[in-house]
DNA sequence: ATGGTTTTTACTGCGTC
DNA sequence: GACGCGGTAAAAACCAT
């Protein structure tokens, strides 16, 4: 789907800011140029519309294999001298040739990570995939890291910051642009890192590196989220979508923390459904307090007609 | 740095099973 | 009595200035 014609360099619209994709950059990377998003070219990576996985799923999910990616400093295209000795028809070398093929397999290494920039990099790149595996991220997210990554090394943005902060910073402003609903706490924690130092270095990239602002995913996405890795009954989503779109005032959700809109939503769904979850099992998952939820939902009780509907069931 | 806004912490009281 | 829920005050975190 992502299939670049390779003379104009033109492909498909980018799914994030709707320009078009551009064949390279400067490395043969697929990107738009607007928003800087990496297209992947692996058709069931696609990921705006992707949603959380549960556990089992996660387990399933893990990629083998080397596609080209940007996640490897040289792009994962190196041929690897390999350390067993043979040659290609399996017999050991001599004495005098193993010593010239360690001597070359030593020079490769030293040329390929040769300069810090390059060593840095590849340090870099691979506690992204690290961090984006334990998130269990689509590998357009990690691969749009990568080039977040890249390009604010490039601009010497990266320079002597924490480099694991700025892997989660890179995580994170990519997951905002492919619309996957992480959020800085959650990455944080995969990353082992401050909250405080991620939001730092996010908001540095952001402004460096990234000149618009990025929306934060919608609270749809939260919601979808929340019922997924809560394994709640998808009709229960399904009126909390409802609700969502039906009372998508800026003035209650601006401002405001979406987990814990989302939280509130699910949570009148649920009750409106009759299955009652528990605003603390909610709260959990959407990592946000009771009282966050309960203050959204007095707020949207307040504002909306669903006080109607949902008064006599809470009376009960 | 500062002040305004939002979230969290911690605690209390109420009704129900 | 444990549990779920609603409320509140004060602390903490966040954000724009």
């Amino acid at each position: 789907m992502w299939k670049t014609s390779s003379d104009s360099g033109i492909s498909t619209a980018c799914p994030v800011c709707g320009k078009f994709l551009i064949g390279d950059y400067d490395k043969g990377e697929v990107v738009c140029p607007s928003c800087g998003f990496v297209a992947a070219d692996q058709a069931e990576d696609q990921g705006p519309e992707w949603k959380a996985l549960d556990l089992e799923e996660k387990e399933r999910r893990v990629r083998v294999g080397s596609p080209r990616t940007l996640s490897l400093h040289d792009f994962g295209l190196t041929t690897e001298i390999g350390g067993q000795m043979r040659d290609s028809h399996g017999k050991s070398l001599n004495p005098y040739m193993r010593n010239a093929v360690g001597k070359m397999k030593k020079w490769q290494t030293r040329i390929r990570t040769s300069s810090s920039e390059e060593r840095g990099l590849s340090n870099v790149l691979s506690r992204i995939t690290e961090v984006a595996s334990i998130l269990t991220l689509p590998r357009m997210v990690s691969e749009t890291a990568a080039h977040i990554y890249r390009v604010s090394a490039r601009m010497k943005v990266a320079k002597s910051k924490s480099i694991i902060g700025m892997t989660a910073a890179s995580v994170y402003l990519s997951c905002r642009k492919c619309g996957v609903g992480r959020s800085l706490k959650e990455v944080a924690r995969a990353a082992g890192v401050d909250k405080r130092t991620v939001a730092k270095y996010y908001r540095l990239v952001l402004k460096e590196v990234e000149r618009a602002y990025v929306p934060p995913p919608s609270v749809d996405k939260y919601i979808s989220k929340l019922v997924n890795t809560a394994k709640i009954d998808p009709k229960i989503e399904r009126l909390a979508l409802q609700l969502a779109s039906k009372t998508n005032d800026t003035k209650i959700s601006s401002g405001k923390a979406p987990a814990g809109l989302a939280a509130a939503y699910v949570y009148i769904s649920s009750v409106l459904s009759g299955e009652h979850i528990p605003q603390r099992e909610i709260a959990e998952v959407a990592e946000v307090t009771e009282v966050t939820v309960r203050n959204r939902c007095r707020e949207l009780l307040d504002n909306y007609i669903i006080r109607q509907r949902l008064k006599p069931l809470m009376a009960r």
